[in-house]
DNA sequence: AAAAAATTTTATATTAACCTAACATTTATA
DNA sequence: TATAAATGTTAGGTTAATATAAAATTTTTT
């Protein structure tokens, strides 16, 4: 029964443990409350795998819970999930928005990539994003123009 | 003493594995015979590691390693590595041509996103740089201006 | 060619992140 | 309110990916 160690100053978290602090923030935003089971569902993990996460998150003052309540975050904990919720928004829509890939798995992907981008790269994804929006995708045409210009490879 | 025991068909690579076929292409251009050690010093891991990993590889016909002897790929293997690599490279060029990140900050982000974004994706990343470069960077001033623009916020 | 040095391999250990199964607690209901 | 159902916790496993240390093999040097 191993279970998280790094006990050291934790300086920066595991992609594992930041989904595991986005997933609370997006939960309280739908249900106040946000229990164990309702991260697990969430997550497609067992419950118990969250209990474990959880706690060690809670350990390193990111996250509260009390035995059998209920499940928060601190100031700490709510910073980095809105962080990497941020990232996950810009990829989202640079994904989608920019190189038309179909939603689910533009949020799959960005999901996977929030946690490896520097908030640098991802402000000026999000600046570029603008730009373009502002210079080059003027009229409806535009951006219909460069979704088939850019599903010309489609079947690869 | 727990190796890796992915024994079905393993349809898709970890990005551990991934690296380490991509490795042993890049090594082998610059030296003909690839050793463990060269992949270890590469990839600063030990060898023994690497011993492990390149067997797993060996086992499901992506590698070629005799024991003591040179490591190669399998022509399925270098279709693999060649992929990754293709991502990396255009990953690479977006993020340090287009968002002027630093060299060394988009190697490493290009590195990791490389095992978790799609073909298609990168395909269309490549399409619009390919686009941006010719419809919206003509003059070299373009690019300093954009440059400019997105290094703005560059002291979050 | 024998000894020393370097490299590779094997055996064992560690850690993160999951799991299952059993136990504990809380909530709902008969 | 006692019991059943649901939920949460704990204990113990498993796997990928690393590490250390020691043994095996190859290469280099004397």
């Amino acid at each position: 029964m191993v279970k998280f160690k790094r006990s050291e100053s934790l300086n920066n978290l595991s992609a594992s443990l930041e989904n595991y602090l986005e997933t609370i923030m997006i939960l309280k935003r739908k249900k106040k409350h946000v229990r164990i089971g309702d991260i697990a569902k969430s997550l497609n993990v067992k419950s118990s795998s969250v209990n474990i996460a959880i706690n060690f998150l809670a350990e390193n003052e990111l996250a509260i819970h009390e035995k059998y309540g209920y499940v928060d975050l601190t100031n700490k904990g709510e910073k980095i999930a809105l962080e990497i919720q941020g990232k996950h928004e810009i990829l989202y829509r640079f994904l989608n928005n920019m190189l038309f890939i179909d939603s689910k798995i533009a949020d799959r992907e960005a999901c996977e990539i929030e946690h490896f981008i520097g908030l640098e790269t991802v402000h000026r994804l999000e600046r570029l994003c603008t730009l373009l929006k502002e210079y080059f995708l003027v009229k409806d045409e535009d951006s219909v123009n460069l979704r088939r210009y850019l599903e010309k490879y489609e079947n690869y």
